[in-house]
DNA sequence: TATATTTTATAGCACAGGCTATAATAAGAA
DNA sequence: TTCTTATTATAGCCTGTGCTATAAAATATA
């Protein structure tokens, strides 16, 4: 395959967005999560939002205490946790990218707990452009 | 969409394989560039590396340190930076796996420069079921 | 109510990956 | 060869994300 190489500054661009986006990546999984829980058990305890993300309590702890601290999420002492008008949205978006994106995984031939798995990680780095064209992806039958 | 949901277990899984996916995603990058500098312009410089990294020069020598550490390059103070075995085989398969998925995204209808830069981040969450079923997308015209 | 258990918070540690400022070295020019 | 410039290394800082050990609070049980 002869590919042109993209400029230098576009690299280090790509490099950079990907930055970003990883630096948003762990608030994202975290929101969802905790929409996730609240829907299906009533409420999101720090103990279930650990053992669900696979870390320490105290891990889950103070990734609590970032997203109160950018407005995502609140909470209170010995509460459970709860999304911000503006958490609740990102939840939303990330939940339906998830979505869209294990559905192209898997029409393009991925099983589904693969698509799953490989989706955490790579959800947060679709662009809006991206998104788009795998929304059309899916409705071309 | 009626998905089912993945076990606890499993969810926790995803988010782990993730995790550990990250932590050698910026490694793979850089050796990929190291790899593709060689190739373009005879050695790899730290400064040609920072540049096209998007990143200070002092972060490019550190992880530079970090690949050397880990089996992956080698350099002498003041001189270039040069891949061992193990790094230039990483490098290789790096380099057509970010090939596979910039096709692939292209064929979904991405534009080139989306593709590329959205790759940036992506290629590191791909797994083989994934890359696989990405080969046979591409070849099935 | 008193005590045991579970849950959450806090303290303290480590490492990765950013940065700026500055020193040391190598390479080029006079 | 000496001096200037460009490159690389080093020091020191910050933030994020993990961990374990332990304290404190809330909840359940006797
Ligand atoms: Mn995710
Ligand atoms: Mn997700
Ligand atoms: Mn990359
Ligand atoms: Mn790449």
């Amino acid at each position: 395959m002869p590919e042109e190489k993209l400029s230098p500054e576009k690299q280090a661009e790509g490099f950079s967005i990907a930055r970003e986006k990883q630096a948003v990546a762990l608030m994202e999984d975290y929101v969802e999560l905790i929409a996730e829980l609240t829907d299906e058990l009533g409420e999101a305890r720090v103990a279930d939002i650990a053992e669900r993300m696979g870390v320490a309590q105290p891990t889950a702890t103070k990734a609590i205490a970032r997203l109160k601290r950018e407005g995502l999420a609140t909470s209170r002492p010995y509460r459970g946790v709860f999304l911000t008008a503006e958490g609740a949205q990102m939840a939303k978006f990330v939940y339906e990218r998830h979505r869209t994106l294990v559905g192209v995984l898997m029409k393009i031939g991925v099983s589904k707990e693969a698509a799953e798995i490989d989706a955490e990680g790579i959800e947060h780095f679709v662009s809006d452009e991206m998104l788009a064209a795998f929304k059309k992806f899916l409705s071309d039958t």
